[in-house]
DNA sequence: GTTGAGCGTT
């Protein structure tokens, strides 16, 4: 029974691919995200009335509908398709076209054993796609491997799905990112990384991806080691950080304490020249973000709710395709990708199939399902002109 | 115990 297998595609019409089921019959939602980065759900087609349903997620936990997943396809939910109607549609597909001019770069991947080779590196990533580059860095005297290296990949869309998910190379986990020197100028790294305070010991990387999931799409975790009480997380869309930001969560019963990341020390310029990120820092500027949003009473469970800030905001940036696309729109060139990637842990602690947490709070995650927030004034006045656009959005 | 690695002799 553990060897069980559920059917997933991108799409009804898609090649579906085997995704694996958990002893108890539930799928983790990590476990779809994996192949399908920025899953958030599952849905299928009910047989019997020959409409979409969709299939129950609890805590980043999918339950079989009617216990017993069948042999049907499931198809993959992402945040975006709840509200691409009509116009957006032009937008969206704006998007895509622009995409598909978009250039790939060269990527890092880092972590390698020592061992690996080129040749390794090249077998594994074209399982992916074309690979058109692969490179192991080496020390010039000894030619040990410094443990990194770097791939390209012919097609752009191959570029974003393997930086969204960590690799498992010749047994070490390994992460692949823009490198430093290829972080895009374009999109300033405006805060999509919070800071989660008061971690215990045993939350792994995965128990927090999977638990922060369910407000948007999980581009990073770091958890420093040795163990330190905090960690990292970012997220794919800078509101949806943000809104987090000034909460306490529940994360395995424990009550941890969500706030902005402070820029690493060092670089990153263009934050500092919207004056929003200058000297006072970080937490004056986005201060109103606490308690304006969400309801500012402290140690709230919201899975209760049903609805909480952060997936109002996720909600909202899915609604208006976002000044994301906007400034892409805007910007004739560059890269927009997001520049973070899963986390690696220096050892090989890892096992990826892990977690089966029980949490307190039974959230039902329909978020964007039932949100009737559409509130189209969401970040409105404003969109200046393009750059000016980047720096004045969340003002609210 | 509340602020994080490692980045390319092209």
């Amino acid at each position: 029974m553990s060897e069980l297998y559920i059917r997933v595609a991108e799409d009804e019409n898609e090649e579906p691919m085997e995704i694996p089921s958990e002893d108890d019959g539930t799928v983790l939602l990590s476990s779809v995200a994996a192949q399908f980065p920025g899953a958030c759900g599952l849905r299928y087609r009910n047989p019997e009335s020959q409409c979409m349903r969709g299939v129950r997620l609890v805590e980043g936990v999918l339950h079989a509908p009617e216990n017993d997943w069948g042999n049907l396809v499931y198809v993959v939910n992402y945040p975006k398709d709840n509200k691409r109607k009509m116009e957006e549609i032009d937008a969206a597909s704006a998007v895509k076209i622009k995409r598909g001019f978009q250039k790939t770069s060269d990527l890092i991947v880092l972590g390698l054993p020592w061992k690996t080779t080129e040749q390794d590196l090249k077998d594994y990533f074209s399982t992916f796609g074309e690979v058109i580059m692969v490179q192991v860095k080496r020390d010039a005297k000894t030619g040990n491997s410094k443990g990194f290296g770097f791939v390209r990949f012919a097609d752009y869309e191959m570029q974003t799905k393997v930086i969204a998910q960590r690799h498992m190379i010749d047994g070490r986990w390994c992460d692949c990112k823009l490198p430093n020197s290829k972080v895009c100028p374009d999109e300033p790294m405006r805060s999509r990384k919070i800071f989660v305070g008061r971690c215990t010991e045993d939350m792994t990387t995965d128990d927090l991806r999977q638990y922060f999931m369910q407000y948007g799409e999980v581009t990073d975790v770091f958890i420093p080691k040795p163990f330190r009480a905090f960690a990292f997380v970012t997220f794919a869309d800078d509101q949806v950080a943000q809104a987090l930001c000034g909460e306490d969560l529940i994360i395995k019963g424990v009550s941890v304490h969500i706030s902005n990341a402070e820029p690493k020390h060092n670089n990153s310029r263009q934050m500092m020249d919207r004056g929003r990120f200058g000297a006072g820092g970080f937490s004056q500027g986005y201060g109103s973000n606490r308690g304006g949003l969400g309801s500012g009473s402290g140690g709230v469970n919201f899975g209760a709710l049903g609805l909480n800030p952060a997936m109002v905001a996720a909600a909202q940036a899915a609604l208006q395709s976002s000044w994301g696309m906007m400034g892409m729109l805007a910007n004739q060139q560059g890269l927009t990708t997001t520049a973070g990637t899963a986390t690696t842990t220096r050892d090989q602690t890892y096992s990826s199939a892990s977690t089966s947490y029980s949490s307190p709070s039974s959230a039902t995650l329909g978020w964007a399902a039932g949100t009737n927030t559409t509130s189209n004034s969401g970040f409105s006045s404003g969109f200046g002109t393009s750059m000016e656009s980047k720096s004045s959005s969340w003002g609210m």
